[in-house]
DNA sequence: TGACATTTGTTCATATATCGCACAAAATTG
DNA sequence: CAATTTTGTGCGATATATGAACAAATGTCA
């Protein structure tokens, strides 16, 4: 690509309106200006077109985005066929378990939601399509990341940030690099209260007809009701007959 | 606003994102010039600075969008305290309801899904947050038309298309600002397989402590099920619930 | 409180980058 | 294979980014 095929101005407006993802939802200039390391005249600016394009309101101090941004997420899972194509099945799967289904895609160092039959929360994580979690700690997370092959896979985790959010999280790279092994041997990867206390979750990966993985599914349930030794015998049945059935309907 | 605190190589580019929303998951450079009605220069510059952030992928022939473009509408998601304050309170609204329970908020003649606990979906409609509908003719949408007052009403039913969804759709202005106005004096909005056949729903609206509408959240149902006369009574009660629990919540 | 320091928002001139047109090349279509 | 459509690129006109300078607001400390 030449220099000048690409538009900075629209660059850096991307990156502004990232900077609201960061759980802060009123910026002033100044704030937008740190957190994108932009000029505070172009953060000004790329503001300024939100507020007037209506994407962001402005009360003259501080910004903040408006539902109209939701269109831009919205034309993703609007037009690709994998979210709408997963979710009868999803519905289909959480009524059989009685938990939860979800599904995700990888994006850098993380997992992204893009579809999720649920059953009543319990957990204190609201998860929608959009909703992010780092893939190392995840049972999606493991399924992708072992689906990369390992060269890919040990770099994404040189990129992540391994945290420590529960006793029970692995952060060792080697250890997580033998776990991705074990994963694609044997074609499901458990979580047992590796992300949140008393959260488990188990997933398996779901490929097109050329045997690439294009995404996850998983079921999560909480720890009290299921113990991680339960999932495999409860749950992992029924993943792969999610699995199953959708496998002829992933052409590409 | 002065005319150099526009950026319009960003509005340009967002355009661009908003035309795959038109259930078009591949765009070529000249479709999306004429969606998008920008020079295809312009559009051909803007593709592949989105592909080059890694936002699309390019085959050298179409683009697409990739998950990564998510995180923009999951900004505002994950910013706002909005749907996050809503989500349990529709969580628990649907189990009692054994419907599925949405929240909504305006976004020009659109009403745009910010939070949703659904049950089983029976319906051909796929709804998650960033979901848009007409409001014209969805419930939640004729709660907040209610709330603006009527000049404001009738522009935004000026610019909307008000087409037939079913043989039951209200598309006469006046009539939908008589029902507005019925709306607004008994609190609540029931819609009677306007938008899909099958389909009901009731909504009521979401002040904040100062008495402004802030959103709607509702219930739906097939008709088959629940006719349209019982709505009122099976689910209105339970819905006011929610909407008292809400208010102390919504201080500003 | 009031003086000083710091942060924040805004403006401006100018160097730089982008836009859109026109043309050429390539791909598609009938 | 000719006609049509689509895509890539060079260039002049136009729009934008930059960073410094200033003004206004905010915070700090005696």
């Amino acid at each position: 690509m030449r220099e000048t095929d690409f538009v900075s101005g629209f660059a850096r407006g991307l990156k502004v309106i990232e900077a609201f993802g960061e759980t802060r939802q009123r910026l002033s200039i100044a704030e937008a200006s740190k957190l994108t390391e932009l000029d505070r005249a172009t953060v000004r600016r790329s503001l300024l077109t939100l507020a007037e394009l209506g994407y962001a309101d402005y009360d003259g101090k501080f910004f903040t985005l408006t539902p109209k941004i939701l269109r831009l997420g919205h034309a993703y899972l609007a037009a690709t066929p994998l979210p709408a194509l997963l979710q009868p099945h999803l519905d289909h799967l959480s009524e059989k378990a009685g938990q939860s289904a979800s599904a995700s895609v990888l994006d850098g160092t993380d997992i992204v939601y893009i579809a999720r039959a649920s059953q009543r929360r319990v957990m204190s994580i609201n998860l929608t399509p959009g909703s992010r979690l780092p893939a190392y700690c995840a049972s999606m997370g493991r399924v992708l990341l072992a689906a990369l092959g390992e060269r890919e896979a040990r770099e994404i985790l040189i990129r992540s940030e391994l945290k420590q959010n529960t006793p029970n999280t692995k952060t060792d790279p080697d250890e997580l690099i033998a776990e991705f092994r074990r994963v694609r041997a044997e074609g499901y990867a458990i979580i047992d209260q590796e992300l949140e206390i008393g959260l488990c979750s188990i997933a398996v990966p779901i490929d097109n007809d050329r045997g690439e993985t294009v995404a996850a599914i998983n079921i999560g349930a909480p720890a009290a009701l299921v113990p991680a030794a339960e999932m495999k015998e409860r749950y992992l049945p029924l993943l792969k007959e999610t699995q199953a059935a959708l496998r002829p309907l992933l052409r590409r």
